[in-house]
Parts: structure tokens; C-alpha cells; sequence
DNA sequence: CTCTATATGTTAGAAAATCTAACATGAATT
DNA sequence: AATTCATGTTAGATTTTCTAACATATAGAG
């Protein structure tokens, strides 16, 4: 996995880096909008690419959207993610493009 | 700065990714091997660079190379990395290579 | 207009993580 | 034999994180 997903940045450095407070942080993770891992102990790991989602939730919420909406957002997104993915491996399937 | 350069990770965390000892960990930064940052607070940070430079340093020290040793190499290759880059803009000035 | 849900702040107490400093020790060097 | 290197361990203090609860302003539903 790349550095970019890796879980390995705790709340207080998310809150440093996102500018949002930890009460924050924890109420977009009941929203459904992030989901950091967590130690045997139950302490949070978020990833930088966490980091980005949570300074896109920042804009959103500062336009006044609600955490419902942005959840649907960014699940379309991911789901775009995964189409593209997926098109392109049927591409490579059938067409052997890569290489 | 990029992911992999930006100090982030705490050091319970790097022993998880290095499967170094904490006092291993804080023994070769006072050795000067590496160089963590510090919180306002006194806590480290390591970036994923750092967790890289300490898997060779695991490596070395299982050749039985002492920290001295390593840490002169360690900085051997950082220059040359930086004569590289030395190199690289020279050329890039005298004949705008990129773009 | 009243009721409810949303989004956040604040507080409290417990548990986990980190820090420094010191002492201990085996192995390697001098 | 004495010293340095590399690491373990311990202790106490400080910092960080966790959960849960209560408070509240705003917005939306009826």
C-alpha cells in the first residue's frame, strides 16, 4: 500500500494538518464520511489520503452541506474510482493495452 | 512537501512499521542517524522516509555495522542524492532540458 | 411556531502513549 | 582490565486519546 493510504497519522496531527477540531474529526467518523483504523488499544490511525477527505468535508461544510450529503459525495466518487478501475481493467482484458 | 517526507507518524508507530524497540529508536536519532521533529509538546514525529532510513539501519546493524559507520554512509548517500539534484538543475539551466 | 435533528463545544475521568533519566549488562574495543 | 557500544528495564511525570454526557445554536419538518 502507498504512503498515501497507509494508517499511521493519529487525531492530534489530523487535527493539526485539517485545522479541524477532534470533536470534529470523530463526528465525520459516526457520519460515515472517514474511517480511520485502530490500534488493539482503540487509538485512531488516519492516512493522508483521510487527511484530503477531511479537507474537502471542511469546504463543503463551510458552504453549508450537510455530512449526509457529502457521505453520498464521496461515495459517488469512490464508486467513480472503482468504474474507472474497473473499465480499465476490461480494457487491458480484451485489448491488452498496458506494457 | 510529499507524503513521504512530511513528519507525521509518532514513534509507537514507527515500531510498528520498523519492528524496532522505542529506545532503539530514540538511541539512533541521538547517534544522529535520524531526525524526527518535535511537538510544541516535546513529542516525535518520523516521516515514512525516516521509517525507510531505519529499515537499512535494522539491516546494517544485523551486519553488525556500528552507528557511527552507518551514519556516515547515510550521509554519503544524502549527498549524493543532492549533488544529483546539484547536477540535474545545473544541466536543466544551461540547456532547459525540461518541459 | 414548536419539535427534532444537525453540528459542534465543553467537561470529566479513565486509559494509553510518550518523555527523560538512570541503572544494568553483555559484547566488542582499546 | 577498563571503556564504549547497544540495548533492556524501570520509574515518575507529562501528554494524548478515548468515551460519554450534557449544552446549545441553527435549520428543517410538521
Amino acid at each position: 500500500m502507498s504512503y498515501k493510504h497507509k494508517k499511521v497519522i493519529s487525531i492530534g496531527t489530523v487535527n493539526e494538518l485539517t485545522g479541524l477540531s477532534l470533536r470534529q474529526i470523530r463526528y465525520y467518523e459516526e457520519r460515515g464520511l472517514i474511517y480511520p483504523e485502530r490500534t488493539k488499544r482503540g487509538t485512531r490511525k488516519y492516512s493522508f489520503s483521510d487527511v484530503e477527505t477531511l479537507l474537502q468535508i471542511a469546504d463543503k461544510r463551510e458552504e453549508g452541506v450537510q455530512t449526509y450529503e457529502i457521505r453520498k459525495d464521496l461515495q459517488k466518487t469512490k464508486k467513480g474510482k472503482v468504474m474507472e478501475r474497473m473499465l480499465r481493467g476490461q480494457l487491458n482484458a480484451h485489448f491488452k493495452m498496458n506494457k
